[in-house]
DNA sequence: AACCGGATTGGCAGCGCTGCCAAAAACAGT
DNA sequence: ACTGTTTTTGGCAGCGCTGCCAATCCGGTT
């Protein structure tokens, strides 16, 4: 069609100057609607704007301006493989929009090293913020953070100091609630079935909670099984029918997530075992699935969307250290 | 503990020569690893980092080196609440990462309009490239995308014309893959479930491929079920709930999804109609649930996160214009 | 007609960094 | 010791934009 266009030299802000026949300062003042303009300098602006196709270089608006913040926001998240996380952006970038802030990502695959590279790597686009997942970290990911001149915003887990502002739920919370309820409804020989915990610390914070209450109902874990890798159906399918085989009374399953809960209904299904009658099942997250199943999986209903919202909100306005969301147990019906 | 760090002024460039006691272009030839630098030099600056925890302004050195274009890939995906979109990503950034690219994401929410908008603010940030989902775009996207001096990747289906690179599958290919299978396997009597479809154009393009497909053999779809709204079990088991009250003599469900499928299947489960015995059913994406279940979903595994891989590659080496990574039919038990 | 206060405007320095270039230093050969 | 490299180095302009400030313009006053 038309030619390719050599990648040459861009329409810059000078170029609109001349173009509509006024000084920079004006065109700039009439983009960012800020000071005062002319009907007229504004509608020549546009229509130079228009004409060229002229698009702002924000590198070098945020390199100009105030503090030299840009309208970006640094995210860190362990992984994309699990719901949660796309939630979470979902959620922020939904929120960050309106405020025309732009989310840079980085997957830190549960590896703090990993997690601190990111951090200097975005902090390098000199993010408005910096968002991190859970409140541990190494100590030089944190000292980045506090030198770094952001907000600095820790998503999901509130079991702990933060370094700045904290939006989540407490997982410890969680895993107690969820214990209460299984022994509320008279499980006494109940199993713990999850992904690999050195690498997920908040589903570790979820055990933890729940062997608390556990305990104090006088109870303690009949069994566990830890999966290698991260949290899938298949993985729970697996675990639950290794679970079975080592120990073959036990009565109920409590779940990393619901992925894994997927699983080990699936197993029972496969395996002709009644649900919750031989054994119950109790998962985490509120996946959309869990309320389809023919069954509704008993579970833990986490506002991710929520904490992104709340998340980028601490970012903009003046907004308290810590912010609980709190969580909804759902009473389905395989437990 | 350390007193508010006001965010005034941060480390420069220019903080660390003086603090080395060489000139700036050292510290930043030694900080680039690029031309020629003394071993002297170089462990001076070094100490000088570490000393001052400086972090390089990416904004500054964007702006002043070639092209002025940033190391940050602008990525405009429809959704993330599907989980496709977090694997393309997840593709993505895992392959980018090592190239020290950072993703830039906005999240379009399936509207041309908001893409656009996206596309030119993403592109205010200089990427190098600009990656986009599908091939159907507003005229105003392209001619961004033309005029940004920027790569544009079009990633998922390779069903038309591409601005620039494209990576992806045929969704026709797909749908059509996806009938001959069933009309192969005897049944005839075939609907479709699906989503929101002037929303999901590759949806839409799939299904047109499975009813060419249906054509060639003579046959028509047996009903047809469009859900509003986003994909999801729920959607898919109130789906199929709907098109068996419609046309109790259905053999065959050809699915939107793997999501939509789940549903579909939890409902046989519910209303006790053997799987395929009674109803087919036939998904598509091929995702991590579909192997765990009891009765194995067939449908047809996509290559995301290798979508993503190859993006990435696109946008660093010189590849061919348009990259077909293929599909593969799974042939599980329900269909 | 000269004057005044506020609205509007353009020039220009400078944000932190990189590329270029010439100067300086290190090294080599005679 | 002296010249001819080669390597290493620092100064400085300039990337595209914004903030500041002084200059200019406008309408309404005396």
């Amino acid at each position: 069609m038309d030619g390719f266009q050599p990648p040459g030299r861009l329409v810059t802000l000078t170029d609109v100057a001349r173009e509509a026949g006024v000084g920079e300062s004006t065109v700039s003042r009439v983009l960012r609607n800020h000071g005062s303009s002319s009907k007229r300098a504004r509608e020549r602006v546009a229509e130079a704007v228009a004409r060229l196709g002229y698009v702002p270089n924000r590198l070098a608006g945020s390199l100009a301006g105030p503090g030299a913040s840009a309208q970006l926001a640094g995210v860190i998240v362990p992984s994309l493989a699990n719901v949660v996380f796309p939630d979470l952006l979902r959620g922020l970038t939904g929120a960050l929009d309106a405020a025309g802030i732009r989310c840079v990502i980085g997957v830190s695959d549960y590896d703090p090293d990993r997690e601190e590279a990111l951090a200097a790597a975005l902090l390098s686009w000199r993010p408005a913020a910096l968002l991190l997942t859970g409140l541990e970290h190494n100590p030089g990911t944190v000292a980045l953070a506090k030198a770094g001149g952001v907000r600095v915003v820790e998503m999901i887990d509130t079991d702990g100091a933060g370094i700045d502002a904290v939006v989540g739920f407490s997982n410890r919370a969680v895993g107690a609630a969820s214990a209460r309820h299984l022994v509320a409804r008279g499980y006494r020989r109940i199993a713990y079935l999850g992904h690999d915990l050195q690498v997920d610390l908040r589903a570790g914070k979820r055990l933890a909670g729940f062997e608390a209450a556990l305990g104090e109902a006088g109870l303690s874990l009949h069994g566990t099984e830890i999966r290698p890798g991260p949290s899938s159906p298949g993985s729970g399918r697996a675990g639950l029918e290794a679970l079975l085989a080592r120990h073959p009374d036990l009565d109920a399953v409590y779940f990393s997530n619901d992925d894994m809960a997927l699983g080990g209904y699936f197993a029972c299904l496969s395996a002709g075992l009644s649900v919750p009658g031989r054994i119950a099942l109790f998962g985490f997250n509120g996946l959309d699935f869990a309320a389809a199943m023919p069954q509704p999986l008993s579970t833990v209903r986490t506002p991710r969307l929520e904490i992104g919202r709340q998340a980028a909100s601490c970012l903009m306005g003046e907004r308290p250290k810590t912010i609980d969301v709190g969580f909804e147990l759902i009473e389905g019906a395989t437990a």
